[in-house]
Parts: structure tokens; C-alpha cells; sequence
DNA sequence: CCATCCGGTATCCTTTTCGACACTATAGGC
DNA sequence: GCCTATAGTGTCGAAAAGGATACCGGATGG
């Protein structure tokens, strides 16, 4: 498995909580992951429609991250346009319970920040 | 309530969880709220012992964000050896399903990372 | 012949984050 | 008079993270 090249094991007792974070604490990834969560498996380019604001290379970084850290899986089909499907391995379903916290704080409190004021108009973000 | 700088509000579906994950990803955040989680009330230099390798101008720092985000308490004591005390608020104890499963899948999984170094040295059962 | 689709790479750049280190104020102890 | 303890603040700088943009390859469709 990977080092988990963010090099956050250095604490001592609450060490685990933030090891945990640092694995899906970058600033997509749990929504990569909560995405593979609900939808089991899906391609690039999936992914990428569902997460409007998000750059190729980023995307590709995080998930490259991810799966490093052995949280998702990464299959190739050797197709001419490519395909690539990306799915959560075991480790990364153990995950669960943690985005479902998140998830779930976050409806229940979230009104109370910024809000992205456009909450329930979401009919069309759309960017190009 | 503060307007949550980490502008992390703008995907649509999993958005509460990435929201929430921007809250306490900061680096040591996850950590300063777990021993407030555990603890209850500390003050400053006493979570600064719980914590080793976090200098105190990132401490103060982190502090400072988790206060504006609404997760924590400060509360002054105006006397002369200064005595800052640290709580959870309702909103950041509303976390503690969060830090708990952060901690279980940690404690359960991480042991297949860099793990610290130290202690148990193996059970590198690897099953990818 | 050319554009399109898909899942990337390669550069370059800006922003954010974090650490090092020095400095502060003031009461009390020696 | 000096040192200590507490909870900071100020400044600097390195590193990491993430964004913008351009390019690629090769089958398919027109």
C-alpha cells in the first residue's frame, strides 16, 4: 500500500482521526467519494459531470490520490476512447459511515454558514 | 456566524459533505476538536501538550478558525498569566458522530498505512 | 480531411497553508 | 532586577495544493 505521502502520523492519541482526515481531506475528494458511494461505479467523465467546478488535472490528481491510498479502485478498459471506471475498493466502502456522518451534519447545519445561495434553483448550473 | 472562508459551497449534490469536510480539514483541526470532544474544557497550553508537534502560531491560528466557524468556545479569563479556556459548542459537538467514526475507521484501517513506527510493527495482512 | 470523444499529461502560475522564530504584557517568585 | 509562565501576535518564507491552459492519441463519423 501507499505511505500516504501526506505525512500527518505524528501525533500521538487523536492520531487516527486525523490520519483518517488527511486521506480524504483534500478539497474533492470526499465528494469523490460520496459520488462512488451512492453510485457504485462510474467513469471519468461521469465523475466529472457531477462535480461542475472541478479541473481535469485536479480530478485526476484526487483520484489518483485516492486510489494510491487504496480507497478506490481504478479499472482501465484498453478502448480506443478510452474508459476508465473507478469504484470504491473495501477499504474505501469502510468509508461509509463517515461520509453519512458528513452528510448528515452538514443537512442539518450547513444553513447556518454561507449557504450556496442557490440552493433549491440548482435546476441548471450550468458551465459550458 | 462566520461566512466559512473556505468557500467549499459550490457543487451541488454532495456539497454538504465536502462543506463540512472544509470545516474540520484543516490540519490539525480534526485533532483539536477530538480532544475537545474527549476532555470536555482545556485551555490552551493544555491542549498544546496533547498535541506535540503543532507549533503555537498554528495553534492559535486553527483555534481561531474553528471559533469563527462556530465550533468551539473561547472564553477569556482576564487575569494575569492569561487563561484562555477551549470548549465545543453545540454546533461542534454535534460533530462527535463525525470524530468517532473518523476514529473507529482509523484505528481499524491505518494500521495498513506508514503507521507510525513505533509499537506493533506488523500485521500487514495486506488484502487490497 | 477533419472534427469529436475520452481520459488523460505537461507546464506554468497563484493561492493557501503551515512552520520557524522572535517578540509582547504582566503578575508573582527569588 | 531578573526570570518564569500564559496566551498570544508579527513577520518571513517554504511547500503544498489547486487552477488555467494547451496538448495528445486513435477510432469513429461526416
Amino acid at each position: 500500500m501507499a505511505k500516504a505521502k501526506h505525512s500527518r502520523f505524528d501525533c500521538s492519541p487523536g492520531c487516527a482521526v486525523e490520519a483518517t482526515v488527511s486521506l480524504i481531506g483534500g478539497k474533492w475528494k470526499s465528494i469523490l467519494l460520496w459520488h462512488l458511494h451512492i453510485d457504485g461505479t462510474l467513469r471519468f467523465s461521469e465523475l466529472r459531470r457531477r462535480i461542475p467546478n472541478i479541473t481535469q488535472r485536479t480530478m485526476t490528481n484526487q483520484l489518483r490520490e485516492l486510489e494510491q491510498d487504496g480507497l478506490i479502485n481504478r479499472k482501465v478498459y484498453p478502448q480506443v476512447p478510452p474508459k476508465v471506471e473507478y469504484s470504491l475498493t473495501d477499504l474505501g466502502r469502510g468509508l461509509s459511515p463517515i461520509l453519512e456522518a458528513l452528510k448528515i451534519w452538514g443537512d442539518a447545519n450547513l444553513n447556518r454558514f454561507g449557504k450556496p445561495a442557490q440552493e433549491k434553483a440548482e435546476s441548471d448550473t450550468d458551465l459550458a
